[in-house]
DNA sequence: CGGGGCCTTGACGTGATTCAATAAAGGTGG
DNA sequence: CCACCTTTATTGAATCACGTCAAGGCCCCG
């Protein structure tokens, strides 16, 4: 796949951020950034570093890792492509408050925060979108919060399989984002939980695991089976 | 105390959000505004109901709280008094993430929102501040999942004491903001947890306990316990 | 066919919860 | 001011969910 500049704008003009945006406005901020290629395993930008850009993922696969200091790490986000990331950091001290690590090989669009803070000054719509996406993402956060603290490694998983499934109330299939041991830690497990639980659902006949491939013949029942665990 | 809306008015000018704010502005948003006197127990608004309003706690205490479906709470944050809350729902859906219970008896201010907002619409620079006060939140939110995934009850509850604590290289001593039980829920413990945990740290002579109040001769040797555990 | 990730499975250990009983503190009315 | 009752906090024993350690199986790639 190419990656230059120019194949990349079409898709970021699609995100849901700058979908609204004026042409005169994109166009400068596309002039600063610049594509970066990634290895698996290699760090985008560590935790508490100074925040001069924030980032697209064209391709490949970016973790959103918040670390104890313990070496124990919790992946806060699967970050997956079109998606825009580290945007929010711009409005505050300008730290990284997480590390981002590429978990396959990984092509990244690095655009510059100080323009992208500039081009919003002047225009309150788009910083009214802005407050929106933080807000989402507040409510995002504080969900993950509750998964956490008050539900079980069940109710984790299947809340997060849930989520991923496109529709609710027929048979579906999901692809898991990134390896079982990525998607554990995203849960906040050890691969070995995430085994134990997802073989137990299946054999309680909800779903079917094929690979990262999941199928749910019926999510309603999932749910339910989930409340009482 | 007077909570009526004239008492009130100095102090909410202080906070870090309205302190910029011109006078005109202020103005008919507090006239628009009025005071709701809480029970201990009683509801301000439920997670998930539709948001009109933001809040200033003027007295009492209130807790956000995040409940699971199997009625498990977690309390995402102890509101103290001269706080603002609820005023990030305001740019997204509208719907409260979480539920706000008085845990004493309280006073707040209760804020329109759609006045709030219309205030903002054309002040980029009172904008500017609203997404950094998000931003702050976010960050907060991003270490509260650090805290709850990665680190042990000992490390939470030391976290949790050296985040309350003014000075951080002389002896000093905090009070906690809200009786045990609800500081367990606020750290993700049940009351009995807790109170284990404060034993143990004070056995190993790093804390003196006295009711709600709890000495902390040395800080970084508190910090530096906790590492180990 | 072999080697190396990736995933699964089992036995075991441990930290935190649960349940239950007790103790201490605080508020209330006599 | 004290007896009483309620709320809050502590302590102990049993249990459980999840993590750790270690071994083995699967699958894909050369």
């Amino acid at each position: 796949m190419e990656n230059n500049k120019e194949v990349l704008l079409p898709r970021l003009r699609q995100t849901p951020l700058f979908a609204a945006w004026p042409e005169d406005v994109i166009a400068p901020l596309l002039a600063q950034s610049r594509p970066l290629t990634l290895e698996s395993g290699d760090i985008l930008f560590a935790e508490g570093s100074s925040a001069r850009s924030f980032y697209f993922l064209a391709s490949g696969r970016i973790d959103l890792i918040a670390a104890a200091a313990t070496g124990q790490e919790k992946i806060v986000e699967i970050i997956q492509p079109d998606d825009l990331f580290a945007e929010a950091v711009a409005f505050l001290g300008g730290r990284y408050p997480v590390t981002a690590q590429a978990d396959a090989a990984t092509t990244v669009l690095e655009i510059p925060l100080d323009l992208f803070v500039e081009s919003l000054e002047q225009r309150p719509l788009l910083m009214r979108q802005m407050l929106a996406r933080l807000s989402m993402r507040l409510h995002f956060l504080v969900k993950e919060l509750r998964h956490l603290s008050v539900e079980s490694a069940e109710q984790r998983l299947v809340s997060y399989l849930l989520e991923l499934c496109p529709m609710v109330n027929g048979p579906t299939a999901i692809e898991l984002p990134a390896k079982k041991a990525v998607v554990a830690a995203r849960l906040g497990l050890t691969p070995e939980t995430l085994s134990r639980v997802l073989t137990r659902i299946r054999k309680a006949g909800l779903i079917e695991v094929e690979r990262r491939i999941i199928a749910i013949p019926d999510p309603l029942a999932l749910r339910r089976w989930a409340e009482g665990h």
